[in-house]
DNA sequence: CTATTTATTTGACCTACGTCAAATTTTACG
DNA sequence: CGTAAAATTTGACGTAGGTCAAATAAATAG
């Protein structure tokens, strides 16, 4: 799954001159305060985010309870893919958890030059192919590993993540109350 | 998300001749008997399955167990998205629960008629697109509600599950236990 | 029909993890 | 710095749902 992160990434710098000149236009970057929202529920999730630097989190409002659904590093693309593709109000919240610096491209203007370039529609094709593999992963993680296996995992995949990311958060992408993952790190 | 369906299918009917064609090219009819696999662990996914008539289960083993995690019926697609999308290996089984027919389309045939087809890649982006957000919502389902919603919304949504998938794997599609559906179902 | 397998229910018990509450540590700020 | 606020840890206890085992019930074969 990774190596597909690779050919992504191959597919990207072997963008033509137009569709690449077209994909700037249609971009601008944008800087966001620590805990502000690039995206409100109830808002429609008119933008993609490209993460140039920062931290961000998706999340969504259960019993008044904030679940994180997602932790955005630099390279990643943040959206509530829902409300983005349904150009629909978001259930969930993107919030910047650290200042963070994006590209941000209109969903209208994407649509349109995607019509005009097919690599750009084949490059969206790929990324929402590699979203739903990692949601596939996740799920697959819920349904077979323990809350300690989860974290253990977490932890050697992305070793970053427990430097910058506040436990409240860590907890509740694990899908974990916040005491266990405290019992977790003390026990490891 | 059901309305999205609508646009996938409108999108369907909107294909012209040439695209529709070249889709009918690379596709056959097959028939799979109860029980049978359209696909097998360790077998790479070489093709889709979209489901003309029956029923059949995605799992995989864990810990010998199998765990179900997708049905399909008519007019779905059944695949291992990841084996197909890599091309490697699936961790999966597809099988058939039912008797089944199915229009099977090879992965590399379609690969090539995408690149003449942007209509057809569209049609890619948008299933996949969908996919996705099924994905999300499960993963919803399982962070936000307890055994007993889940069933009862499944119910709901989709009374004829209940009436053709066996209860193990309907449990495991819940991600309950057999004992905990058949005591849920007691209850109601 | 009867027998054998297979699916479902029921019961007893257990455990991973949640919740609530208080103690402690860390961070942020006047 | 010192103090308030926020984050993390620790403890006590509750519970949803798992596991194992046995009892029925339903399906299928012979």
């Amino acid at each position: 799954m990774k190596e597909y992160l690779a050919k992504i990434e191959s597919h990207l710098h072997a963008l033509d001159e137009k569709a690449r000149a077209a994909l700037a236009e249609v971009t601008s970057v944008k800087e966001y305060k620590k805990g502000s929202y690039l995206l409100q529920q109830g808002e429609v999730c008119k933008n993609s985010f490209l993460m140039q630097r920062g931290v961000a989190r998706k999340f969504y409002l259960s019993d008044g309870k904030e679940i994180t659904t997602e932790l955005f590093f630099e390279n990643d693309i943040a959206v509530s893919l829902q409300s983005y593709t349904l150009q629909q109000p978001s259930h969930e919240f993107v919030q910047a958890i650290e200042n963070v610096t994006a590209s941000v491209t209109n969903y209208q203007a994407f649509q349109k030059i995607k019509k005009q370039h097919a690599s750009l529609l084949e490059l969206d094709l790929m990324l929402t192919e590699y979203y739903a593999m990692w949601l596939e992963e996740r799920l697959f993680r819920f349904h077979s590993l323990d809350a300690t296996q989860r974290y253990q995992l977490l932890l050697k995949e992305q070793p970053h993540f427990i430097q910058q990311i506040p436990l409240t958060y860590l907890a509740s992408y694990l899908g974990i109350s916040l005491e266990t993952l405290s019992r977790i790190r003390a026990k490891i």
